[in-house]
DNA sequence: ATAGTCCGATTGTCGGACAATATAGTGCCC
DNA sequence: GGGCACTATATTGTCCGACAATCGGACTAT
């Protein structure tokens, strides 16, 4: 293939940029709300006033509102009828990550490195700073995924298990990071649980190992038995006969 | 406060979901691209023959369309008129996790630490697999940011150093972690660098050794030199006398 | 083949309309 | 005065019909 610019035409000009009026009031809007002159909790005008203030219909200013709704920018609490200005929630965010991922079709692989990545810091954060409260909090998800009865159960509990663990190291950033790779790791521990019978024995002693790490304020324990458990959790998914490269599906993308 | 649920009434019955036709059409063509019915590149159905097949006005349809559209799910190509399945780059979602994170108020630490975790595992994939010509890209960002005139010069060229190092482990999902945390981060930098006028210098001793690593195909060296790379960042950032739990503002999200 | 012209299809926006219902009064009773 | 039913108003969700702009093609002349 030739790699040199194809030197085709070189591009004198660029496209010039016709947005819709509807694109840009959304777009107006919502640097009003990044610039905090909006901040959550505040009402937005009705549609007929932002009609009227913008001077375009309201139906105009309708596709706008449900640009920044779909943007979680704005939105309703409870049954009410007037939009107010709402933070986009982490589980929204993490869902819509999650979405770009599957559609992406990435790999297990992929998804695993990054839980080789975030998973052991996060467990040494929490055992940073990790209270008795907290603690339990760990004990009670470890020993319901001991007690799950079906399969699914214990899969979900374990998501919990990291979801709570990115939770309790106060860490809002790995938090979301964390919360998309479970999820979308969550079908593949599933097979991996079917075929691999000792596999989920092996979860448990990892997770109590850890919460122990935690409770006794050893990061550096934490993090070397989350690099452990994370890398048992790879050996157990080749142990199953899958491979490597498999496209994670949308699965428990229900949304 | 009273931990017991209220006890207020059981709630028997769920206050039933009366979603806007406009949500529920946005719904089913989600799923259907979730579900790969509809795949990207495809042609999406025009307003008038969805308006007919959904049964309800045109207008509604469109409520529905921009919704999508914000998510990133059908969009245009080129100048065109016919909206088309898309799937959300990598860039939008990246903003817009960007968005979530500045809106949230997260701080330097938090930052920081979500780098101190993926970074590092970053640098060791890439040094695993990268070829020569991706030594080649590291090198010439690292002279760019040597070269660079202005300080925003050489930030910009950090950031674009740890995304290209991203983009050659090959890894999507710390490619797409990686984004918003630098993006957030480059402000900090550039006050660091305003205020410790060795911090460029350091920063560029670093980028060398890592890019060292990464052409030996040493992932254990370019990990460590990444680790402590990042923790120079921290401790450049303490000696220009900021507080760790700055808020990040929401910068740099230009759009 | 290229450029010019024409026409139908499609989108973006408009103005107006109406039912359903959340919200704000308003009056009534205790 | 406070609580409650009831009414009026405001607001949203949806529909209808319309029109300018423009995109995509087809067709033609050079």
């Amino acid at each position: 293939m030739s790699e040199s610019t194809p030197a085709y035409k070189a591009p004198l000009f660029e496209p010039l940029a016709r947005q819709p009026a509807s694109h840009r009031i959304a777009t107006v809007i919502e640097q009003k709300i990044l610039r905090r002159s909006l901040r959550p909790g505040d009402d937005l005008p009705t549609e007929t006033e932002l009609a009227e203030q913008f001077a375009v219909n309201r139906s105009t200013v309708r596709e706008a509102l449900r640009r920044l709704e779909s943007a979680g920018l704005v939105g309703r609490e409870g049954g009410s009828k007037r939009l107010k200005v709402t933070r986009p929630g982490h589980a929204e965010t993490a869902s819509r990550v999650g979405r770009t991922l599957a559609l992406d079709d990435v790999t297990f692989i992929e998804l695993w490195e990054a839980m080789r990545a975030v998973a052991p810091r996060v467990a040494a954060l929490t055992a940073e700073q990790g209270s008795a409260a907290d603690v339990a909090q760990l004990e009670a998800i470890v020993s319901a995924v001991e007690t799950a009865r079906s399969a699914d159960g214990a899969v979900n509990q374990v998501v919990e298990f990291f979801g709570k663990l990115a939770e309790l190291s106060g860490n809002r950033v790995l938090q979301l990071a964390m919360q998309p790779v479970t999820r979308l790791l969550a079908p593949s521990l599933r097979r991996m649980i079917d075929r691999v019978p000792q596999g989920r024995t092996r979860i448990l002693v990892a997770q109590r190992c850890i919460v122990e790490a935690i409770r006794e304020h050893k990061p550096d324990e934490a993090e070397s038995w989350m690099t452990r458990h994370v890398q048992d959790f790879r050996r157990g998914y080749e142990l199953a006969g899958i491979a490597l490269d498999t496209k994670v599906g949308v699965g428990s993308m229900a949304d």
